[in-house]
Parts: structure tokens; C-alpha cells; sequence
DNA sequence: TATTTTACTGAACACCGTTTATATTTTTGC
DNA sequence: GCAAAAATATAAACGGTGTTCAGTAAAATA
């Protein structure tokens, strides 16, 4: 009998359209709209249903979590395209800027925010895949670039945290609002992204000054 | 009749009431524990009197936000010591740091909630004067430290902002929890802070070898 | 002393996440 | 087919949030 088989199925649909819902709500009203009453109202069910099918709101932000995830490494998948590891370093920090900016509340969820990755280390044995994975990928390409004789005598571990905390801290002061809130931004009244994009160009430029001769 | 002035003195000592009680539950427990309910039993009044002394909640953190800003404030007091700029603009970001890690709360308030600054584009006439000098001052350094030789042929502007977007970086992925749960850093068990520093170190290199030969 | 102004509060409104007892439906075992 | 058991859903409540407003008590004014 397929009853035991059928109710999973419709287990994970649920859970599906919860998901649904919350990721819904949190595109169009933003993180703080997400509550656990908006979703069953769009689900069309009580509150206390969605606790049937997930733990805690934790439960349902870290499933957007990694949604967000999904979402960001596809910004990334072009890189391959670019056989020179530091040209393809500075297009990695493109990408990253870009899916800041194009998708800042999905960033703020991923990176800004404490709740999420406080439910990782409660929860997932302290193992941040996505994370690993993702600055892996960074690591990598800093090691590559050293062989083409770029950052000599720099360890890249430290340099590739260093490059990660550089353009997060553009991304974040761009989103939380602080950057554009400095007097020369303001005066010269310069859109947010120009400010953004015109610190990253330095950043390429200190890092490209990194090369043996 | 000084019934008048009395009052006056009344109600900002109200104010002043009410602000130390948002502040020592802020540092006691958490942003997140300063509610109007709770500063309203702190200092034995009904909710509804604090709106009476504040328009509302916004306008108490604003408070808290200046208050931080005094105290980081203290923390850059002993840079004039330093003579050569390079070396004092390295001593500010360590002073940076050690403000991050000392009271990682008050700098999570003054640089990575949208709140705060919201306030101010709303209310404050768009002017975040604090914020203004701390940057002018991180640009002033710079300007000094291209006079010395370093960082030729690079906006002060442009660079400044790339500076504290850095260290903004390293202290945020901190504080937000991100930085010590990648990989590396869980495998070789370092600390927070050694993850920190050690990425800050890389940058001091970096900026180092910025220099006109 | 009577009136006006000021200071304060209880109660309510509309939210929030979460739990529990209860009711309904579905599946199981006979 | 029918009763017992299991699964599913919910209403209602608990304790929390920011904020408003009508009403009361106290103080200042005339």
C-alpha cells in the first residue's frame, strides 16, 4: 500500500508551498514582512499548521537561505569563461557586487544578518557548505593568480579573507545605507552604485599593483 | 516665576532618565532587549509616558547612536601620538578593530543596522555629521600619507572609502558571525579575533607596498 | 477657590512566534 | 463494515512588541 509513500509526497508539497510563500513574501515585502502568520494566511491555513511541517521560523529562513545561495552561484557561473585567474578575480568581485546589488535583501539575508547563521552552528553540526564552498572557489583562484606571479609572499588564506571582507564591506555599507550617507557622496551627488563601483575599481587597482616584475 | 525653567529642567531630566535606562539595557542585554516596556519598567513608569518625552522609538536609538559615536570617538583620542601618517593610519584602523571587537553591539548599532541611519535621512535634514568627520579625518590621514609618497596617483577620496569599506568588512563578518564559521578558520580552530587581525595584517601590507620607490 | 493646563496611565489596537488542548479526518486492524 | 488508533488541522491562549487615546489626577494660573 502507497498511503506511507503518498503522505510523504504530500508532506514535502507542503513544505514546498510554505516555502513557496515565505520566499514570495520575502521578494516583494522584504525580510521583516516574512512572519509565520502572513505565510499561512497565504497558504490559507492556521498559524499553528505550518509548525506541523517545520520546526521554528529559523527552519524557514535558512531553507531561503540557501535559496539565496542557489541564486547567487549562478551569478557566478560565467566565471569559467575567463582563463585568466586575476582577470577572472576581478570578474568574480563584478559578480558578487552585482548580485548585491540587484538582489540587496537576498544579501542582507545571506550575509548581514546574525539569525541565519546562528541556526547553522545550532544545527548543522557548525558546517556552513555553502560557505566553504564558495570561498573555496576564492582560494583557488587567489592560488592560480599566484602562479601567474601575482600576490608574491602573500598566504592566501589570509588574502583571500581580506578580499572577501573588502567587497563585503562595500556591499554592506552600500545596503545597510551608510556609504551613501559621507559628505563627498552626498555633495557630488553621486548614485549609490557609482560610489560602490568606484571603490571596487580602486580595490582592482591596489590588487592589481601586486605583481612581481 | 522660574516654574517655567523648572519644568524645562523636569523634563530633560525625564529625558535623561530615559535615555540611561535604553542605554544600560542596551549594554546589559542586547539591542534586541530594548523595548519601551522594558526602559518604561526600568525607570517605574507606564509605556505611554515615554512617548510623552520621545516621539518615538527611533529617536532613542538615535540617542543611543550618538552615544556610541562618543565612545568610539574616545578610542581614536590617542592617534595624534603618531606623527608619520602611514603609521598612524594603520593605528587607526587597529584602533577600529579593537573598538569592533571591545563593544561589538555599539558598532553593530553605528554601522550595520539600517535603522539608525534611516532616522537620520528622515529626520535629521540628511546630514550625518558624525559619520562626516570620521571620514574626513580617515581622509585627511590619507592625503598626509600621499604627501609622504605613499599611494601615488590614487583618489584620497576613492581610497579612504576603500580603507573603512575593508575594515568595515573584517569587523562586520565578525560581529555577524560569518567569518569564523568558513572553513579554514573552524579547521585550524583560530580564534575570532586572530582570523581578524590576521586578515587586518594583510591589508596593512597591502597598503604598505603602495609606496613610490 | 475655580479653572485651565500639565503629567500620567489603563486599556486597547494590531501585530509577532509559539504551544496546547480539542476537533476533525484518515488509516489501520479486526 | 466498524471501532480504535493515528494523523492532521485549528482556535485560543501566552507572553511579547510599538503605539495611540480617552480619561484621571495633580499642579499652576487667574
Amino acid at each position: 500500500m502507497g498511503v506511507k509513500e503518498r503522505k510523504e509526497r504530500d508532506k514535502l508539497e507542503m513544505r514546498g508551498r510554505i516555502l513557496e510563500s515565505a520566499h514570495r513574501l520575502f521578494l516583494e515585502r522584504g525580510f521583516d514582512d516574512i512572519s509565520i502568520r502572513n505565510i499561512a494566511e497565504a497558504i490559507e491555513y492556521s498559524p499553528a499548521t505550518i509548525y506541523l511541517y517545520f520546526k521554528d521560523k529559523n527552519e524557514i529562513i535558512h531553507a531561503l537561505h540557501q535559496d539565496g545561495f542557489r541564486l547567487m552561484n549562478e551569478h557566478f557561473q560565467h566565471l569559467t569563461a575567463f582563463p585568466r585567474p586575476f582577470e577572472r578575480l576581478i570578474e568574480m568581485g563584478k559578480a558578487y557586487i552585482r548580485f548585491a546589488t540587484t538582489h540587496p535583501q537576498v544579501y542582507s539575508l545571506l550575509f548581514m544578518r546574525g539569525e541565519p547563521i546562528e541556526h547553522i552552528i545550532h544545527w548543522l553540526q557548525d558546517e556552513w557548505l555553502e560557505g566553504d564552498r564558495a570561498f573555496e572557489t576564492l582560494k583557488q583562484t587567489v592560488m592560480l593568480c599566484k602562479k601567474d606571479g601575482y600576490f608574491p609572499g602573500y598566504d592566501p588564506q589570509a588574502l583571500s579573507m581580506l578580499i572577501w571582507s573588502s567587497i563585503h564591506g562595500i556591499c554592506a555599507l552600500r545596503i545597510s545605507g551608510h556609504m551613501n550617507h559621507v559628505k563627498p557622496a552626498r555633495d557630488q551627488n553621486l548614485s549609490l552604485d557609482d560610489v560602490m563601483l568606484s571603490t571596487f575599481d580602486v580595490f582592482t587597482q591596489v590588487l592589481g599593483n601586486l605583481k612581481k616584475q
